[in-house]
DNA sequence: CCCGTCACG
DNA sequence: ACGTACGTGACGGGC
């Protein structure tokens, strides 16, 4: 399968970044946080590293004695679930290291890094895609990884607005996936309530909020629950709800959807018995505590048996899909350059005036890589940068 | 070099 | 009674 070819492809390729735009952020993330670090360091009555963890836990709950929400391995942790509990107790600090946090994530691995790495000769910052690191089929994305630029909230729309067309009329063009391991639950498992949902174009996530009775966001975490290889310890966890009523839920989704439920036991049974799961184009992979005699260790065995058909064919579909598609832009003698691969979108950079022959070619492309039971839903977006495509 | 944390799908 | 959502990579702190 020559993939590689592809990948090598988009490698050289590259993509471009508007360095003033980072710059301007950067300028501002420096005002903003010198004025949270300040702000910060008055409520806990001392001046201190906030980016260590270690002297932040020893502020919060030895100094300013906040409850402690849980541990790590190491002492009492502080991540942003920690700081959204502390938060909503009203604890103001908790609000301002969120902030904190968040911003100098963002400037510190993105805003600031992104400028250097541009290439001298190419004027263009060019990742690794790794074909063999995952277990799963999908690609990885490192030095740098362009596969978790950030995409939510103001700033990760700020930030992805820094991806551009390196040339005058050009323009980025993101095709993504709608819903497709959901897609993939409901070809694999043949549920016959999927699969009419998707045949008849519903909202799925609607469609399960009203099976359940539940809002639309819940449904979504359940849905996302069920490809993951859901527990009611985690459906509680994630909806904030008691891990009986997580229950009921699950209970409530398996009766109407009883294919999914015997998709399910089928594949764990078939992991148990022959060490591996496979793909839909086949690709293995090994199994070896599915049969442990540790329950943790065993039930983590089955999630992984149930979401890696999901996932591993979401990654065998857009392989395919990226194949077919150079082939085509070979073909029809297209201009366009295919940039990025984020699992279930594909970025290019391409003039203007090709922009209506890219979309059919890709969107076919995608749409045809492998014949499911489910229509395939494509969404792309074209604009002056990746925030304007995506 | 590991840990905690957090960015993405 | 147990402990848990799937898959990645990069950063700063601190040993």
């Amino acid at each position: 399968m020559p993939l590689i070819a592809v990948l090598i492809q988009m490698e050289e390729n590259g993509v471009s970044v508007d360095t003033k735009l980072l710059a301007q952020m950067s300028k501002e993330l420096d005002n903003t946080l010198q004025h949270l670090e300040v702000n910060i360091c008055a409520i806990s009555g001392g001046v201190f590293n906030l980016n260590s963890p270690k002297q932040l836990a020893n502020i919060l709950f030895n100094k300013l004695m906040l409850p402690v929400i849980k541990r790590t391995k190491t002492g009492p942790s502080t991540d942003s679930e920690v700081l959204e509990e502390l938060a909503a107790q009203k604890f103001e600090i908790a609000e301002k290291l969120l902030e904190y946090r968040q911003l100098t994530k963002l400037k510190s691995t993105y805003i600031d890094v992104l400028p250097t790495l541009i290439h001298p000769k190419t004027g263009r910052i060019h990742t690794s895609f790794n074909q063999t690191i995952t277990a799963t089929g999908r690609l990885s994305s490192s030095n740098p990884n362009l596969q978790n630029i950030p995409a939510r909230g103001d700033w990760g729309k700020r930030i992805r607005g820094a991806f551009v067309p390196a040339k005058k009329d050009w323009v980025l063009l993101a095709a993504d996936y709608s819903q497709i391991e959901l897609r993939i639950l409901a070809h694999l498992s043949q549920d016959p309530v999927l699969l009419k949902a998707f045949q008849e174009g519903k909202d799925v996530h609607q469609s399960t909020a009203d099976e359940l009775g539940i809002s639309r966001d819940a449904a979504k975490t359940v849905n996302f629950g069920v490809i993951y290889g859901i527990s009611d310890f985690g459906l509680a966890k994630q909806l904030k709800i008691k891990r009986t009523e997580a229950a009921e839920y699950i209970k409530k989704y398996f009766e109407k959807h009883a294919g999914v439920k015997a998709f399910m036991d089928k594949t764990i049974a078939e992991a148990k018995e022959k060490g591996f799961v496979t793909t839909m184009l086949g690709r293995k992979r090994p199994l070896p505590d599915i049969n442990s005699p540790n329950y943790s260790i065993k039930s983590f065995a089955e999630r992984t048996a149930i979401n890696t058909p999901v996932q591993g064919t979401a990654a065998d579909m857009i392989k395919v899909a990226m194949i077919t598609n150079n082939l085509q832009l070979t073909t029809n003698n297209l201009k366009a350059k295919m940039i990025l691969q984020v699992h279930d979108e594909l970025v290019f950079e391409c003039p203007k005036d090709e922009v209506e022959n890219l979309k059919q070619t890709v969107e076919k492309a995608m749409i045809d890589a492998l014949p499911l039971s489910v229509p395939i839903k494509v969404d792309v977006g074209v604009g002056g940068s990746w925030a304007e495509a995506g």
